[in-house]
DNA sequence: ATCCAGGCGG
DNA sequence: CCGCCGGGAT
């Protein structure tokens, strides 16, 4: 259902460790999206307060109620809340019936409403700030990744299997995946190559095949043993459950021995096709962390998990980069900004890098 | 000898 | 939160 003119559609609860004390956020209507107005509608709680900060000061309104916001505009809402329970806190309104035309040549794209909601992204968002500069760093990062050439490059997961039928492919995303962790691309990619060979790339193959032979196939990948009685058990569950097929959903994926957080966001977004979230490995989680681009909800402190580092960068992170960000930090860890000893006399965004020069 | 790095179990 | 899993690279 594409929105309707003056029809109002309200965005539901803010996460909630953005509310839980001062802070402020940004209200971007971005001049691609002129069809909407955004307002602050109502926050239903006790003891909040309300302040907006736009470029001229003297647009300071009082009434929290009526805090019209101009498409194309970027607008700072201050928020003092105490308590945790918002209800409704912000309409959108459409300012004309939006047409399947308007989606077509992109004036519009209703789904961003959703994403507003939930305080995502796509520049129609209530986050946290992006940090400065972060265009600019990330363009550095590709120029220095263009000249350089890093081992995520040659070979990638994502590559495994492109000639099968999808279904296939999907699987033997999933098992390329499942191998990949703590391995180095080329051994992962061997592995895959002799299992394709031996015909055991579909989960009715794999449930047969003996767990010594998957083993000796996929050796010397890390953690093989494991690795060999995880495979047996995500095929018997692709056979049960899913029809010989891979699950479809994050959540069914995470069920799956040996897939965590990491490689179930990368398969939705490979296999699927389907972008849940950001896949954040050590690199991203590292270089993230040393740019200050994340920080522990309501503090600066760095991010103390992966997961709390997806969580901190999709706040702010259009999602256009959800995808591409993963492949770039890592290539740009492996070459530069590696663990210990980062190369910052070579890195030519180390002027806005907080931590540049600052260890090893 | 030490590092790498995702998932998992304690 | 910590240590282990098991190789390869350096």
């Amino acid at each position: 259902m594409l929105p309707k003119k003056n029809k109002k559609y309200f965005l539901d609860t803010l996460p909630t460790h953005l509310y839980t004390r001062k802070m402020s956020f940004p209200l971007r209507i971005p001049s691609s999206l002129p069809l909407f107005s955004a307002r602050i509608n109502k926050i239903k709680m006790p003891q909040t307060s309300f302040s907006s900060k736009t470029q001229n000061p003297t647009t300071r309104n009082k009434n929290p109620g009526n805090e019209n916001v101009n498409a194309g505009s970027k607008t700072e809402l201050q928020v003092f809340v105490r308590k945790k329970k918002v209800e409704k806190n912000v309409e959108v309104t459409a300012k004309e019936d939006i047409t399947e035309e308007h989606v077509q040549q992109k004036l519009c794209r209703p789904l961003d409403i959703e994403d507003f909601a939930y305080g995502k992204s796509c520049g129609y968002s209530w986050s946290t700030l992006p940090p400065d500069n972060w265009e600019r760093v990330l363009e550095g990062i590709r120029k220095m990744r263009s000249s350089e050439d890093a081992p995520v490059d040659s070979m990638g997961c994502e590559k495994a299997g492109t000639s099968l039928p999808p279904k296939e492919r999907r699987f033997a995303v999933l098992a390329s995946s499942l191998l990949s962790s703590q391995t180095k691309d080329h051994v992962t990619h061997g592995a895959i190559q002799r299992l394709l060979q031996q015909d055991l790339l579909t989960p009715d193959a794999v449930d047969k095949a003996e767990e010594a032979t998957i083993k000796s196939l996929i050796y010397p990948v890390g953690f093989y043993t494991r690795k060999a009685g995880n495979l047996k058990k995500i095929a018997k569950i692709c056979l049960l459950k899913y029809g010989g097929d891979i699950p479809s959903t994050l959540e069914e994926l995470l069920l799956l021995p040996g897939i965590g957080p990491k490689m179930a966001h990368l398969v939705m977004n490979v296999a699927w096709d389907n972008v849940q979230g950001i896949c954040v490995d050590t690199h991203v989680h590292r270089i993230c962390n040393r740019l200050g681009w994340v920080s522990r909800p309501g503090t600066k402190q760095k991010t103390s998990s992966p997961e709390e580092t997806r969580e901190s960068l999709q706040l702010w992170l259009p999602k256009e980069e959800w995808v591409p960000i993963n492949p770039l930090l890592v290539g740009f860890g492996q070459t530069v900004c590696s663990p210990l000893r980062p190369r910052c006399g070579i890195c030519i965004i180390s002027e806005f890098c907080p931590s540049a020069f600052k260890e090893g």
